[in-house]
DNA sequence: AATGAATGAGACTTCATTCAT
DNA sequence: AATGAATGAAGTCTCATTCAT
């Protein structure tokens, strides 16, 4: 299993505090807080905005919390730490390469459960590679997403191994294409999912898998017309 | 030609003024807005910095912007239509099944030119997507985005006529997915232009298109093992 | 009675954040508020100016008002509200013809007395008329100059009723004449009253009464030599 | 004649270069600036408002005066200079005791017709004793007030001279008391002007005459039921 | 004689953060 | 444990004024 080497060490006595307080509080702090990083970015949220969505007060805050970044970090992680949970149980290097394929669509149905759920973890995930961007913010998203990469890299790296996976392309872009192609499918996906009944999706679904892998097949490499 | 409805009309004298102004003086202020933009996000930056990096008086920047948001807008638009010209002249409607996918490796080739320069115009293209997330910002962006999005669409519309591409996929997510691989790959060269030479680099840049190419071709469509 | 129709509803937190300060603290902002906008307007006036008088920071200021012109309103409305309870208890429908004068004088004394404290809110109240000329300050004011217009006028109406007032005039037009020549002595004796002492003061202020019953007075109407 | 004696000496070159200016070019200056100056007051007009109202640029106004002041003072003598014209012919020396109160109603009586003529030296007038309360514009407007308040003692003790006007109150409250009285009905005249026809306009034009000689008459001095 | 580009001080306002209670 | 009053730096924007052309 590949680790989440946190950056937020170090956070002191507002750690535990925080993570003592009762579920629903901490629910909705992070909550919040996660709503205004996403619509306003990092330099751009006002943790007068988050205090007051969250109902709690400055002090509190700033109690549970050594300062902004520490809010932010504390989401980003908790995010990424719940997306880890869900997403979690593959064995990459059980595959083979009668079983990778379908591994990728169980890997997309389980995805599609996730964003049913519509959580504001789901949500603060899509905004990585945006709010990585920005400057001040990008040292904290990076393990998130260097997580993500590394994962997707031993992914892609045993599909190559077994023959499946395409090689004509270096192996940082092809992380970087499936990446962005799943990001942007997961977000259409939230944008439309009410459009379509439960089995109209299920195919969509599993249409959406078939392309990734007609991107990546070996099949094709330097295939020519 | 797909055109570039702009909203940044009625900006009253300032757009004059700006305008007139000497080429190189709007260069250093655009850059500057745009890289402050681009690093920052909308709502995060900050008109101070943008002023001391192009190094002019702030009463001088509201004299050529109304305010903040009209610096944005005018930055934003200005980068869409040096994109818009160098992208420009293809034909979509004259394509054939033969010429498509030769059409789309020029694009390609052109859009690599196009990064190699590395202007800022095109570094802030990248962030379109990402400063759309902005509620504040989106409402500039939005047009960019849309030209983008009806340009692609328009493309594997007439790919789908000629049979060339795929059909089991709602349109939207197929130019979603389009346009993320692309901004993906335009970022990872951006990133990586320097680790390769000019003869590598072609090649990649046609690699690149073919695994696009992989990705919306009819010929795998429902296609299964 | 009639009733003050504050506009200033719903200020929110700030309103009990400012009434829950201990009454030296108030009583130093409010003066300096006033002080300001008498002497430069409602645009003219400094927030900077105003909280080196009042010796507060100025995240103070905002901790207690929500802007200028919350402040402004703020002020204004403290002043009509305590002028309110100074000038008070008259009961004009008790009036009699041989009653009517008495009572008027006896306001003048009343408002000899309020006079005579010096306080920031008479001295704020007789630049109502003024304010009520800057556009922006306008909605602040008028609720306060319209009370003392239907005052008037009820006081005037009842005058009328008992044979007491001349009806040769429209009611507003005496209404204005009336505040008027108030307003104006209010003034003089506000930049006149050490001249005096107690007893010629005294007989000035009620000989200042006798002028206004003549100018009101029925018995002259028509009158002519 | 009595002498309004300017503050706005040694304007230096701008004054001759203002004057030499023709008719129309200065009347939209000074007309645009009594209009920003009496809606914001001096502190809060805007040098840009104006400019933009009297369509010319800005070195032109900085060409004709010296400054924001400057302007300011031209536009207050000037109205001045006007009202003492329009004004002008009345000897006082020559009042008997029973031409006096006819004198006061053919003053009333010109006063209306100028004010018919709705123009913005007879507005800006109006505005002089709220403008005199700004520090900042005290100084320009206190010559005009000082103007108005001599002609008036000279036209009351010329009264009291003849017997026909009350000795009960010191000279300078009754000044202000007559000059307050004035204005009051003055403005009202100006905002209520049109719910008038010409002959019930006349009529009360005398009524409020009336009001005032009822004010000042000496034969109610004393006078008590 | 006239223009309008340029300036920096100062306007109002929001911010993240501290700290006495 | 928790509050919310207090702070001053920095935010966006407007101002009166100057000056090269």
């Amino acid at each position: 299993m590949v680790e989440l080497s946190g950056i937020n060490k170090g956070r002191g006595v507002a750690r535990n505090r925080f993570e003592n307080l009762d579920v629903e509080r901490r629910e909705e702090i992070l909550a919040a807080g996660a709503q205004e990083f996403m619509v306003r970015g990092y330099a751009g949220a006002s943790l007068n905005r988050i205090i007051e969505a969250a109902d709690i007060s400055k002090g509190q805050l700033y109690y549970y919390f050594n300062d902004k970044e520490d809010l932010f970090v504390t989401t980003v992680e908790e995010a990424m730490r719940r997306l880890l949970e869900a997403v979690g149980g593959l064995s990459i290097d059980d595959l083979t390469a009668s079983t990778y394929w379908d591994a990728l669509r169980e890997l997309g149905r389980q995805s599609a459960a996730l964003r049913s759920g519509d959580c504001w973890y789901v949500r603060l995930a899509l905004s990585f590679p945006r709010l990585r961007e920005e400057r001040e913010a990008a040292a904290a998203v990076r393990p998130a997403l260097e997580w993500a990469r590394r994962l997707t890299e031993r992914f892609l790296a045993r599909g190559q191994e077994l023959g499946t996976v395409r090689r004509d392309l270096p192996m940082s872009l092809l992380v970087e294409l499936t990446l962005a192609v799943d990001e942007a499918g997961d977000r259409w996906f939230m944008d439309h999912h009410h459009e379509y009944d439960e089995d109209g999706m299920r195919k969509l679904i599993d249409a959406r898998v078939d392309l990734t892998r007609d991107m990546l097949d070996a099949a094709h490499e330097g295939w020519d017309r």
